[in-house]
DNA sequence: ATTCCACAGGAAACAGTGGTCC
DNA sequence: GGACCACTGTTTCCTGTGGAAT
């Protein structure tokens, strides 16, 4: 038979644990936010003037990753859309993430084609930031839009402003100067509480007319929630108690994260389906940890272009080695496979792009008169990396 | 106290790509 | 068709670092 059929068969025959794989995702919208009733007021009460007709204050939303903010902010605005949905007032939810996007020009064209402008009006290239953003608001002003534009991960446009463009922040803050008709809010979302430190006093003065901060969950809070999604996803007693308390004492352990450990009770239940088991047992949850661990890692690996990969294989061989026999090694193997060398500064460069991912680690060195330097170790296992950049048909005669 | 090493990392400039606008 | 624009990836240039050696 088949191998592709015999699993298709197993997986349509066999047992199924989970029963709704959708309360199983954090981005999943529950009729009721646990635990998030006091940032649910602050938020709609920000949001509040935008029901009497007249702007609300931008606004300004902080909290650790997995603290719900952005499901409570889609919650609200949805909320207020369904209230004045019979009324002549259209308010337009338009979203947007930062990290997703990764340039200024590549967000603001996002937000034009929520507004359902065309590859006419906004091309993906070729015109200046400032024109896209004059054409946006026109199209705010001729359909007397009320716009509410929230930005996901607004440190990271920061980062992006401040590289050139400043003024842009500025003016979408300041937009409802330029608007007669309609009215733009922006709402900002982020997990960084300092990233204001790196912004333009003005910006900083109508940004953060209104903040509401996410306390991160506690592990007591994490294990209701999972407990609810549990109720909606699996049939009753397929998860023990222990299984439960194992998976909120892992994620609370992350800053209380809940996207984590939805995820865990997720991969939990996936690979207990997989073994034939009848039940979600605190072993699963254990596996569940280290598989996604890996597939983090095995993603991130593959992911890189060439010369990442090769450095990541030069801090492997070099083990706890510093910047300047990498660079020996890198060039070695680019020589072996008749690559162009990339310059030492764009190395040193690349080798803290890859720590930020969390694969290598280092160590600022002071030797005196040896001087100062960096020693980088592998922080993951070397057979996860061998075997994932085997694959890589360049790579192959080096490992 | 001063010098020196071997880098780290910021800033600016540049090349190249793929586009618009007039 | 040429001026202009955004963006990525890179190079070049430069200043800063901190403990050992002098």
């Amino acid at each position: 038979m088949d191998p592709i059929d015999r699993l298709l068969d197993e997986a349509e025959s066999g047992l199924s644990l989970i029963k709704n794989r959708d309360a199983l995702r954090f981005t999943f919208i529950p009729d009721r936010i646990q635990h998030r009733d006091n940032e649910l007021t602050q938020v709609t009460q920000s949001l509040l003037p935008i029901l009497k007709q007249s702007r609300p204050s931008n606004l300004l939303v902080y909290g650790k990753p997995g603290t719900g903010k952005t499901l409570v902010v889609k919650k609200v605005i949805s909320k207020i859309q369904e209230r004045v949905k019979s009324t002549n007032f259209p308010i337009k939810l338009v979203y947007t993430n930062s990290k997703v996007e990764t340039t200024l020009y590549g967000l603001l064209l996002n937000f034009g084609r929520q507004l359902d402008m065309s590859e006419k009006e906004l091309p993906w290239t070729g015109i200046s930031i400032s024109e896209v953003f004059r054409r946006i608001l026109d199209v705010i002003n001729n359909k007397k839009l009320n716009v509410i534009l929230v930005i996901d991960e607004i440190d990271f446009l920061v980062k992006l402003v401040t590289k050139g463009n400043k003024d842009i922040l500025y003016h979408i803050t300041r937009a409802n100067e330029r608007l007669n008709n309609g009215s733009l809010t922006l709402v900002g979302i982020s997990n960084n509480l300092t990233f204001k430190d790196h912004l333009d006093p003005r910006v900083i003065s109508t940004l953060g007319e209104e903040e509401v901060v996410f306390t991160s969950y506690t592990i007591e809070q994490l294990r209701s929630i999972i407990q609810e999604r549990i109720r909606m996803a699996f049939d009753r007693d397929v998860v023990y108690d222990s299984t439960l308390n194992l998976c909120a004492a892992y994620a609370g352990r992350e800053h209380g994260d809940a996207r984590r450990a939805i995820d865990l009770i997720r991969v939990a239940g996936e690979i207990a389906e997989r073994d034939q088991s009848t039940s979600v047992q605190p072993d699963h949850i254990e596996e569940a940890l280290k598989k996604i661990e890996e597939d983090k890692e095995t993603a991130a690996l593959k992911s890189y272009p060439l010369h990442e990969k090769l450095l990541i294989l030069g801090v492997m061989r070099t083990d706890g080695s510093t910047t300047g026999s990498i660079y020996n090694v890198y060039k070695e193997m680019c020589r072996k496979i008749q690559q162009k060398e990339l310059s030492y500064r764009r190395i040193t460069q690349m080798l803290s792009e890859i720590e930020m991912s969390g694969l290598i680690s280092s160590r600022l060195v002071h030797q005196g008169v040896h001087g100062n330097t960096k020693k980088f170790k592998l922080t993951i296992s070397q057979s996860i990396v061998k075997e994932t950049l085997y694959l890589d048909d360049t790579l192959r005669e080096l490992i």
